[in-house]
DNA sequence: ATGTCTTTGTGTCAATTGTACACTTTGCGA
DNA sequence: TCGCAAAGTGTACAATTGACACAAAGACAT
């Protein structure tokens, strides 16, 4: 499997968080605020740091999610490695690398996960080199540090691809939702519109979700309906994702 | 992104490839046979080794695979990275490692990726260290070398999930091929069987496929009709998937 | 109390797709 | 000419999809 070899790299490695959040009405990531260096503003960036010695890759993404934004207990999947020689080449990347690393020029491969969970329950607090940490909406993302944007577009299309073959949401919303509510998740996930009436016929025909007997309140409206998600039905689908080859 | 820190690790990084190819009958794996050491016998392993300096992930794929079986011009799609601290710990993988590297104890994290090829058009040629490299059956597959074989798994996982939200075939099967050949490595690919029927009908509808003017010749059976991709519907549906989330 | 506003919640019909299932055809070779 | 082996073909029923519009509920303002 490998061989001793003058041109070996000796990188480093760290792991890279895109966690997304729901609001109710769009999607968010979390990012944090690299803290600014001379004549480098501060700029956005995913969760991330090097990995240490004894940790295996999983854990080492959770715990870097901890350090940097407080957030624990979070299920993290891999999206994949990103290991381009010149991805932390940008002019400003590399002036904040060294300016805060000991060994700035060092070829950095990084391992990227992602999660969905229900923002609510979970309120970031920076810390670290971490100047700020705050839940941005997908849409808005403008330029990143790194490679970060190629790496929340690479989460953002696994998360699509996730969501066809999977029911999705059990992470990203409370006990007990509206209908109304995943279907805007739904929706916000793969950006576009779907019928109000056939994706509740879905839904409740998949017996995804069971209606509970509540009702919103205090809304200037209609109140809807609450419903949870049928555990093992919401498992079963995820085993066997929803067939999409049948015959 | 990172800081230094005592704990941080030094790791080497390896590329592994899972190459499956597709023999008219069932899914195969291109596997290399590990050199024997000195009280370690010879051990199948997928071909692989570590990365150079100046190289991307995916070249570094290309490279290696290359230079242990001579297979080249294959597209590779990412599957991971594999880093657990003891991937490398089985009694003979340690010993092996003793034998052949220089740095046998450092943690070598892989990025695996894996391609489908039409197994006629390569001819495995092993060389460096590499014994031996062939064409194995998947459903044959025992114990391999590090961590190998949960690869292979993840890899397979990966091709799964693609076959049923993509086309797929172009690479593994000849220019004009027949229908149960096609049939065939779908079955094998999914592992379950398909209705001859039915599943003619959808390749037809979907357009991906038409016929030739041409029949197999020499078969002691009724010969078959060669058919041949439609490569603009195929990649149409490469891009735009089965859309199977539809509403 | 009445009206307005906002969002929820519901049904049908036509078209498409999925599923299950068995016999005839072709060409080779004995 | 018979047997063999695989190719190739159709139908009927069930399930799912997709398009589409209006009534119901509650809050609030007047």
């Amino acid at each position: 499997m490998q061989s001793k070899n003058k041109h070996e790299v000796n990188p480093r490695i760290s792991a890279d968080c895109v966690i997304f959040g729901f609001d109710f009405n769009q999607l968010r990531v979390l990012l944090i605020e690299r803290s600014a260096v001379e004549n480098v503003p501060s700029m956005m960036a995913l969760p991330g740091d090097l990995i240490y010695e004894e940790e295996n890759l999983d854990m080492a993404a959770s715990r870097v999610l901890k350090e940097l934004t407080g957030l624990e207990e979070i299920y993290l999947e891999q999206v994949g490695a990103f290991g381009d020689p010149d991805r932390l080449n940008k002019k400003n990347d590399q002036l904040w690398l060294k300016a805060v690393r000991q060994d700035p020029d060092a070829r950095v491969i990084t391992i990227a996960y992602y999660s969905l969970v229900n923002l609510d329950n979970y309120t970031p607090q920076a810390s670290s080199f971490a100047k700020s940490a705050s839940w941005m909406l997908v849409d808005d993302i403008q330029e990143l540090a790194f490679d970060h944007a190629e790496i929340v577009s690479a989460a953002l299309k696994k998360l699509k691809d996730k969501i066809i073959s999977q029911p999705i949401g059990f992470n990203l919303l409370p006990e007990k939702f509206t209908l109304s509510q995943l279907h805007r998740l739904y929706e916000s996930i793969l950006g576009r519109d779907l019928d109000k009436r056939n994706f509740r016929r879905k839904m409740l025909k998949l017996k995804l979700v069971e209606s509970l007997d509540e009702k919103q309140e205090g809304v200037p409206h209609k109140p809807s309906q609450y419903f949870k998600f049928n555990e093992e039905n919401y498992n079963k689908l995820i085993e066997n994702g929803y067939d999409n080859f049948g015959f």
